[in-house]
RNA sequence: GGAGAGGUGGCGGAGCGGUUGAACGCGCCGGUCUCGAAAACCGGUAUGGCCUUCGGGUCAUCGAGGGUUCGAAUCCCUCCCUCUCCGCCA
């Protein structure tokens, strides 16, 4: 969520970010609203106040005629209660104004909540204009001694490549049909060493992440409620990408959604906390099972391991104090631990910043990292695809865009409470992550050479197949 | 799934219709004392909104939302959550 007094400062800020975002919010109609709601606010307290104040005198006076009436009798009494009467009545009148006003407040405030949690937060100033994901711009790239994806990768191996679709086809690996069966499109059954390796490049990722960089290991919820989401910032613009339990319709408690993402988790941990300013940085990794519906994406990437709508990943985030330049270093800092990580798989990749038409609602910044996957892109004059980059990683940079919805804060030296800033990325997301692997590093008798470095979570081996 | 109990400030825990944003205790911060520390004593210690001449003023919030009332933490309704016991179960 965006700060609303940045909004009434500077609206052409927003207005200008939510026009780069390609996102269509009329951010006149939020200042509307809440310069009406001010107003009423403001002319309710003055009644407010007067009300409190009269009926500080006059409660304790009616109490202690109300225990006199007890007591009393005949015209005595008609007295005491002719007084209550009179007491009572006095407030009446702005009793009756604070409804009328509370009425309009009401009227008004959910749709100004609702309409807030649309605005995005504009991007920042050096990230790239653009309009869709065709206007990102490439950062720099990476690869291995040996295969440069410049060059077709017969020149680079020797041989033509298989597809990962090939592949595991020929080496056994996941069974498509049978997930399709039980669970529809887009579902997979990883079998025998597909499974493995699925399970050794989590558990490397992860232990890079927790044993040598100091992020704290966490299992979190995938089934959350509906305001995690949104605190998180899924909700409202991603509603369409969940699943939704909903558990209200069979009269049980609340409705759940299925995260399609670790940092939902991880994020919503410290909702509505105020953090102590000495345990910041939170650097956080989980390992968790993402659920995605991939609506709108029908017809696209239909086959193979590339979109499914459940996977496998582990996350980082990062929650530190709200200080651009430290936001900023943590960003580079959690690229650097992916390209080391893909540097030790010795896969191929690019680092890609994103224009601000990629960016998201939620966004500041955001640094996509593609890796070099020789069974995509456009086919050649054989009807063999040439190769391209698939992305694998998604960086992103939040300021406090996320905290604010979460009113995760922490106490800053002055005895402020601040919103926390937050940072997330992926660190490993498989099985599509195992596209890369199985063809950059296949072979030409079809087998394929297990990196070295996840070697020791594969029971020693070096190869699958053969 | 069945039966009960309960949700109050950082924590524990009072209050159950009238100056209660909330006693008391613990914790935390500052001070006095001390060579220093502990103890003792004194003072302070929620969050958010709006307004501000930047001194402050004001309103809201006792799980959430409605209602009753001149007035609600306190009464009523709906919902959510937590705990205990039994049953079932990975």
């Amino acid at each position: 969520m965006i700060d609303l007094k940045r909004l009434r400062e500077d609206p052409d800020r927003f207005k200008a970010g939510a026009r780069d975002k390609n996102i269509d919010v009329d951010i006149e109609h939020v200042l509307r609203l809440d310069e009406r709601r001010r107003q009423l606010m403001t002319e309710q307290e003055v009644r407010r106040a007067e009300q409190k104040k009269i009926s500080k005198v006059v409660g304790p006076q009616i109490g202690r005629l109300k225990g006199l009436l007890k007591t009393a009798e005949g015209a005595a009494r008609d007295a005491l209660e002719t007084e209550i009467r009179d007491l009572e009545s006095r407030p009446v009148t702005l009793k009756n104004e604070i409804q009328a006003f509370e009425h309009e407040i009401t009227q008004i405030t959910p749709e100004l909540d609702a309409l807030l949690l649309e605005v995005p937060q504009p991007p920042d100033d050096d990230v790239p204009r653009g309009r869709s994901a065709d206007d990102n711009v490439q950062i720099r790239t990476w690869h291995p001694d040996g295969f440069d994806p410049t060059r077709p990768f017969e020149a680079n191996r020797g041989f033509a490549p298989k597809t990962h679709l090939d592949l595991i086809a020929d080496l056994g690996l996941v069974d498509f049909q049978r997930a399709v069966g039980m669970s529809g499109a887009r579902h997979y059954v990883l079998v025998g060493d597909g499974m493995r390796l699925h399970q050794a490049v989590l558990r490397y990722a992860f232990d890079r992440m927790t044993n040598e960089h100091g992020f704290t290991p966490m299992s979190v919820p995938v089934i959350v409620r509906e305001e995690c989401m949104v605190g998180t910032g899924f909700f409202p613009a991603g509603r369409d990408q969940a699943y939704h339990i909903e558990e209200s319709r069979r009269g049980s408690g609340h409705d759940l959604f299925l995260t399609g993402t670790g940092e939902v988790g991880l994020m919503g941990l410290h909702q509505d906390e105020i953090l102590d300013a000495e345990t910041l940085p939170r650097r956080y990794a989980t390992v968790s099972t993402c659920f995605r519906r991939e609506a709108g994406a029908a017809g696209k990437d239909t086959a193979g391991l590339y979109r499914i709508h459940q996977f496998d990943k582990v996350e980082q985030v990062v929650i530190c104090r709200a200080d651009e330049a430290e936001s900023r270093a943590w960003h580079a800092k959690m690229i650097g631990f992916v390209e080391d990580l893909l540097q030790s798989l010795e896969l191929p990749y690019r680092l890609l910043q994103c224009c601000t038409g990629d960016l998201g609602p939620k966004n500041a910044d955001m640094v996509d990292i593609e890796c070099w996957m020789p069974g995509r892109g456009d086919l050649d004059a054989a009807g063999r695809p040439t190769g391209a980059y698939g992305e694998t990683h998604s960086a992103s940079r939040l300021y406090d865009f996320q905290c604010r919805r979460l009113k995760m804060r922490y106490r800053d030296e002055h005895g402020n409470n601040v919103f926390c800033h937050s940072l997330n990325n992926t660190v490993i997301a498989s099985p599509r992550i195992l596209i890369p692997i199985l063809e950059i590093h296949q072979q030409a008798d079809g087998t394929v050479t297990i990196p070295p470095a996840l070697r020791p979570h594969m029971g020693g081996r070096e190869r699958i197949g053969g």
